[in-house]
DNA sequence: AGCTCTTATGAATCATTGA
DNA sequence: GTCAATGATTCATAAGAGC
C-alpha cells in the first residue's frame, strides 16, 4: 500500500476545512509561541494567543477520529517577570470547546538554551498536552517500552563516568532508535515524563523539536496505515517520521518555502539513481 | 544565636492570623491536594479547592516578606479521565488576590510509583510554583550551583572509587554535600527541573516530601537566621531541614499527633544523655 | 572500531538603549 | 511613557575530525 504524505500551503484557520470529519487518527504539533518568531508567523501577542488558536482547534477536533488524540507542544514565555497565562486559558477554553484535557506529558529537555539572569534558572521543560475527543482512545502502550532498571544497570557500565553522574536513570524516558528490538520480558512502561536533547542539527526551521519527539507519539497513538496530521508542519519532521513509520501524513505551513522544502525530501530517493545528472541534483538537495 | 521552631496546632485557615505582617522570608509547603487524604484533612472536591485555599494564601500574602518567595508544590489528581483543572484556576485566582506567578519548577520524580492503566502511564512528575510579592526578591543562586558536565569529564577520573559512589547521582538537581568546597569556574546554575527521588524512608505521613526538596528551596531562597514557614507541616520535613541549615522555622497542622511527633523530635537529643531512663525513652521515640 | 578533542548551536531572558 | 531592538550572558549535546 502506498503511504501518502499531503502538503498544503496555507493558513491552518482555513486550510483545514479541506479535510473531512472524523478522518485523522492524530494531530501532533507545535503551534508558534505567543511572541515569538514575529518575523515569520506574524507574532501572536500572549494576550491574543487563545482567540487566534481556539478556530483551528475547533477544526481540529472535527478532523478527529473520535478515537483520536491531539497533542499540542506548547510553552509559556516570561512577560515581566512572571510567566504568561495564556497556556492556561487555552486549555480552559479548548475544554469549553469539547475537548478532554486528558493529560499532560513533560518534556524534560537535557540540553537547554543558557543563560544568567538575577531571578530565574534556565527553563528546561516545556509542555506536550494531550487531548481526546471521547475518554475512550487508542493507546498501543506496547509500542513504547522502554528497557527496564537492569538492563540499564549492566549496560551503565559501559557508559562514560558523565553519564552515570548526570543521568542514571535512562528508564523513564522512553527514547532510543532501537526500541524494537528488545524483549518484551526486558521492557517497561514509561512515564508521562520525556527526557530528551533539543535537536542540534542544522535545520532551517527554527524551532523544529527532534524526531524522536513525534516518533514516539505517532508510535504510541497510532499504527500503520493511520493518518497523522502537522497542521503547523515547519521543516517537516513529523511528516518525515510518519513516512518512514508507514502511516499517512497531511502537513499544512504558511511558509512556501517550507512546503516546497518538505515537498522535495519527501519524494523517494532511489528513481535518481537510473535519472540523468540534473534530476539527480535536484533530488539530492 | 538560638534558631526557634515553633508548632501550631491547628488550621491554617485561622491560626496564620497569629502572624504579624511581612515577617517571612519563606513559605515552601505541599497541602492537600483536592480530594487526597480525606481520612485526615477532609477531602476537599476539586471544584471547591480554589476556594478553600484563597483565604489561606491571602493570609500567606501578608506574613511573607516584600522581597519573600512561596513554593507550592501541587500536582492535579485525574477525575473522569481527565486532568483536574483546579491548580489552573488556582493560579489564576491567586494572581487576581496579588500574587506574581513567577516561575513554574517541575520535580521530575525518578523513582515514581509502580502501576499500569489502559490509557495512562505513572506520574513522574509534580508542580512546583514559584509566587512573588514583588519582581524583586531575594534568590541566592550561587547556594545551589552544581557541577559543570566538564568538570565530571575530566577531573572525575582522578578521584577514588569510593568518591565517585558516594557522589552519584547528586548532579543535576542541585544536590551533594560538598558542592561549596568546588571551585567557582567549576559549577554551572541549575535548571527550572528538579530530578530527585522520592523519599523511601518510613514516614507516618502519607505524603512526605523528600528532604532534599525544602532543602534546595530554602538554600535558593534564604540566608542563616531567616525564617521559613510550613501552613501544612505534615511530618514536618520542612521543620527539620531548616533546623539543621539554621533558618527560624514555623509549623502549622490540624493533627494533634502531627504537631505532638514534630515537637519531639525538634527537641535536642544532647540532654538526654544526663536524663533519667524514662524521660530518654521519650527523647528517643 | 573505539576514544578524545573541538565546535556549532538550541522555542532563553534581562537590562539597556533608542525611537 | 510605552514599545521595540540590541548586547551580554551561558552550558549540555551531537556531530565531526583526528588518532
Amino acid at each position: 500500500m502506498e503511504i501518502r504524505a499531503d502538503v498544503h500551503l496555507g493558513d491552518s484557520r482555513t486550510c483545514l476545512d479541506l479535510l473531512p470529519d472524523d478522518s485523522v487518527d492524530l494531530v501532533v504539533t507545535s503551534p508558534p509561541y505567543a511572541d515569538q518568531r514575529k518575523d515569520i508567523y506574524g507574532g501572536i501577542r500572549p494576550e491574543e494567543y487563545a482567540d487566534w488558536f481556539l478556530p483551528i482547534s475547533e477544526q481540529l477536533l472535527r478532523v478527529l477520529k473520535p478515537a483520536g488524540t491531539f497533542i499540542l507542544n506548547i510553552k509559556e514565555k516570561v512577560v515581566a517577570s512572571e510567566r504568561s497565562t495564556y497556556v492556561m486559558e487555552l486549555i480552559l477554553a479548548m475544554r469549553k470547546q469539547g475537548w478532554l484535557w486528558t493529560e499532560e506529558f513533560i518534556w524534560h529537555k537535557k540540553n537547554c538554551y543558557p543563560g544568567k539572569w538575577p531571578n530565574r534558572f534556565r527553563d528546561a521543560w516545556e509542555r506536550l498536552l494531550q487531548f481526546n475527543k471521547n475518554k475512550k482512545f487508542h493507546m498501543y502502550q506496547d509500542a513504547v517500552m522502554v528497557p527496564m532498571g537492569d538492563w540499564a544497570n549492566t549496560r551503565l557500565k559501559n557508559l562514560s563516568e558523565t553519564d552515570k553522574i548526570r543521568d542514571n536513570s535512562k528508564v523513564g524516558s522512553g527514547f532510543g532508535k532501537n526500541i524494537s528490538n528488545w524483549l518484551t520480558r526486558d521492557k517497561a512502561y514509561p512515564t508521562n515524563v520525556l527526557l530528551l536533547a533539543t535537536e542540534c542539527g542544522n535545520k532551517q526551521h527554527s524551532a523544529a523539536f527532534p524526531e524522536s519527539l513525534p516518533e514516539w507519539f505517532i508510535r504510541l497513538f497510532t499504527r500503520e496505515n493511520d493518518t497523522v496530521l502537522d497542521p503547523f508542519m515547519g521543516s517537516g519532521t513529523t511528516l518525515f517520521v510518519a513516512k518512514r513509520m508507514h502511516r499517512h501524513s497531511i502537513g499544512i505551513d504558511i511558509v512556501p518555502e517550507y512546503c516546497e522544502m518538505v515537498r522535495r525530501q519527501l519524494q523517494p530517493v532511489e528513481p535518481c539513481l537510473f535519472e540523468p545528472e540534473e534530476t539527480r541534483e535536484e533530488c539530492a538537495s
